[in-house]
DNA sequence: GCGTGTGAACCTCTTCACAGCG
DNA sequence: CGCTGTGAAGAGGTTCACACGC
């Protein structure tokens, strides 16, 4: 495949396509068109053309697209073909919450393990995983090669946890933190920001309140 | 106040600017410069000028902007001088893991109450408040005026729960749902999308693979 | 006829660079 | 002199509308 440079809002979109796909292929349905993914993830009909474009001519005109190898192209545009494992770093509320959840329907992701810098905690059992200490680290990420790591600890220590996956060999991270965090430039950092979508809606809802 | 219409993405950064003003205020400082605030949210300086004087000239040349006045004016713009209600619809492992991790630190939001469909965990405790029954959202919404409801429910229960919602009057919405929701014009919904930020996370890091 | 793929127009956001003020 | 506020230029993303192929 060419190497595209693309923009991360298309990647993202790619992701929402990525889903329907899934849950029509579950329904049982094996054509799609550019319209039905389009309302589903609320854009443009055009908008879903111009991204898939991008990367191939996937569809058939007159018809559309075919589900299951449209997914297929998808998912090896993203990566997720065979997905990378998941750890968590922090088994405080938001880890353990993450871990019993789970991350079904979302096309093969995994939660490998879950740490802590806590004595207290590692040892005791989470959703039929041990809790691990964070020492433990370095090995699991040389075991598993490619691993994202979603950092759940608590304020203050966001920066600690990252150093350390750094350290360990770990290039992708997903933090929960508040703080922003420092790495390096070969290092992707992406941020769950619960405060600041909540900033966001009660803008719209306190501005929408003078009409 | 005029109202002024400005991107999602600026306000977004809106949120950032007052986190960071939040912390510097902590840490004692009296007066920040644009160059201070950019290099804290990753961004240029130029960006954080255009941002803030979208809505007025809120800096003195030469020396930069007062803390505790450009957080109290922010907030203003935000609409979170006086933060709206938070509610918790769904009291699996995402929403007992959000209640039990709170908003401290978060510019004065507050999980107000948690609620669940489920009669063998209403009525139980989480983090020092009982798991309410779904029915008696409406009174809730009612009781305090403007609430912002984050559903954390199962997979397939995330349309009735925003009916639900919509029904009782609510308007802004956080969803941990992967199925996209359908809702009125007037009411905002957001996603947080864990899935979807694995696969950027994973599309970068493949991608990085070739070099 | 139907739906894709895409040049071209459009629009929005970002960056640059500098005037102006403390 | 330092830093803000902002016109102007630039970059990037979105929408339109239509030619082309099934």
């Amino acid at each position: 495949m060419i190497a595209v440079k693309v923009s991360e809002k298309s990647i993202r979109r790619m992701s929402h396509y990525a889903r329907c796909l899934r849950m029509a292929k579950i329904r049982g349905e094996v054509i799609i068109t550019s319209q039905q993914l389009a309302t589903t993830c609320g854009i443009s009909s055009a908008a879903v053309r111009r991204d898939l474009s991008i990367y191939g001519e996937f569809g058939k005109q007159g018809s559309g697209y075919k589900v299951d190898d449209l997914l297929m192209n998808i998912q090896s545009i993203l990566g997720t073909t065979d997905p990378p494992s998941v750890i968590i770093v922090g088994a405080g509320s938001i880890g353990r919450g993450l871990m019993n959840s789970g991350l079904s329907g979302t096309g093969g992701y995994r939660y490998e393990a879950i740490f802590d810098s806590d004595p207290a905690k590692t040892g005791t059992s989470c959703c039929g995983k041990k809790i691990r200490s964070i020492d433990e680290i370095p090995e699991l990420v040389k075991e598993k090669k490619e691993v994202i790591a979603v950092i759940a600890v608590s304020t203050g220590s966001g920066q600690r946890a990252l150093d350390m996956l750094v350290d360990a060999g770990c290039s992708a991270i997903l933090s929960f933190t508040l703080e922003p965090l420092n790495a390096p430039a070969n290092v992707e950092v992406r941020y769950i920001e619960v405060s600041t979508e909540l900033d966001v809606l009660t803008h719209s809802m306190r501005r929408k309140e003078r009409a």
